[in-house]
DNA sequence: CAGCAATCTTGAACATCGTTCAAGAAATAT
DNA sequence: ATATTTCTTGAACGATGTTCAAGATTGCTG
């Protein structure tokens, strides 16, 4: 009984990591669920008995992703032992670095909820919300007139700003911008904003 | 002659239209050609005599979409007479209001590049750097000592981050941020952005 | 260990796509 | 009016996610 159950979990966990493989190599949209068969060694019939359809799978991949991206995060923070301000700044850098290095996995986070109207798990759910812990600390430092809430909100409204300045700066159809340049852009534009909020605040 | 040719031009802005609708009542991925073929009156495989295939039908779908965003943001700024700064804030309000207002067909002009490899034509690309212009013009009065260059890719990066702001906002699948919220957070990181740039100007 | 029941696995089949193409219809030219 | 060119059609193709009845496997019991 028992024997069973850990196959399946195995072959799950294989199952995963080959769609991990496969999206990072040919994004989302060249995950197959025949091709993940056939690298598994099942029929491809045989997935849907690990998962429920593609997109836990992919729900799962993104899983791991986020938790590699929450420790490239901690990893920016805990180096050194520099001043709120260039912790947001490190923590910035690190999140644009984590998205070059891990494109596809990365976009894939974004590009599939757009698809599916499913409501998330809340294991998914609860994965996301830990990124923002990161920024609410230091945040915090500098903001000390704000509440809990105002900090959350403004947590928020920096990492999406941050967010969209790597993502359309990756998008390299437009304008291809190198990477230390998108970088330098990032720190410069962290910095006026908060500069900008602390000025507010006094 | 001409006769022919007419009626294909008046198919094929038929054809646009019916996509448009379609993109903006059932999303991208709710974009059929079969679906299109009935509504305007001819055989699925006829599609492709008035288009390339679905990638052009995005594409020109996309481009009548940022011609309606390139109004929306002229519009904002040709109200009343305000401060460059007060300008950059409607600006990005009004992009805002826009995305809310054309969810679906906002979405597909992100959501549709990444799925594709191939390059835009030179009409597309000319659409999307066209919307920096709003920008450049007031930031160009805030930082005089920035020469052409520089506040190009600084405009980028601001368009970027209120782009950031708004897609993470509009996604409500994390956390439900109303609308007028979302307004005042991206106002509120708006200016403190531009004091920041302004100040580092000094 | 043998036999039975429960469970899992299989791969063929289904529905739905975008896209193609040979054959027939229509338009144009002679 | 006829011939030639062009356009339109809808059936067919190849992929793809998903399902399901039948066969194989496993676990339990006497």
């Amino acid at each position: 009984m028992t024997k069973a159950l850990d196959r399946r979990e195995k072959q799950r966990a294989d199952l995963v990591l080959s769609a991990e493989r496969m999206i990072a190599t040919r994004g989302l949209a060249g995950l197959k669920t025949r091709d993940l068969a056939r690298e598994i060694g099942c029929a491809n019939g045989a997935v849907y008995n690990l998962v429920a359809d593609v997109d836990e799978l992919v729900l799962r991949v993104g899983s791991r992703t986020l938790l590699r991206l929450d420790d490239a995060l901690s990893a920016a923070v805990r180096a050194g032992n520099p001043s709120p301000k260039e912790t947001l700044v490190r923590i910035a850098i690190a999140y644009c670095d984590f998205a070059a290095e891990n494109l596809q996995l990365w976009r894939a986070l974004f590009e599939h909820r757009m698809e599916t109207e499913k409501a998330l798990p809340d294991w998914s759910v609860d994965d996301q919300l830990q990124l923002f812990r990161h920024i609410y600390q230091p945040l915090a430092a500098l903001l000390p007139k704000r509440d809990a809430e105002e900090l959350g909100i403004t947590a928020r409204s920096l990492f999406s700003a941050v967010h969209g300045m790597v993502a359309l700066g990756l998008e390299q159809r437009l304008v291809a911008v190198p990477l230390p340049a998108l970088r330098k852009e990032i720190a410069s534009l962290v910095r006026a904003m908060i500069d900008g909020l602390v000025a507010q605040a006094a």
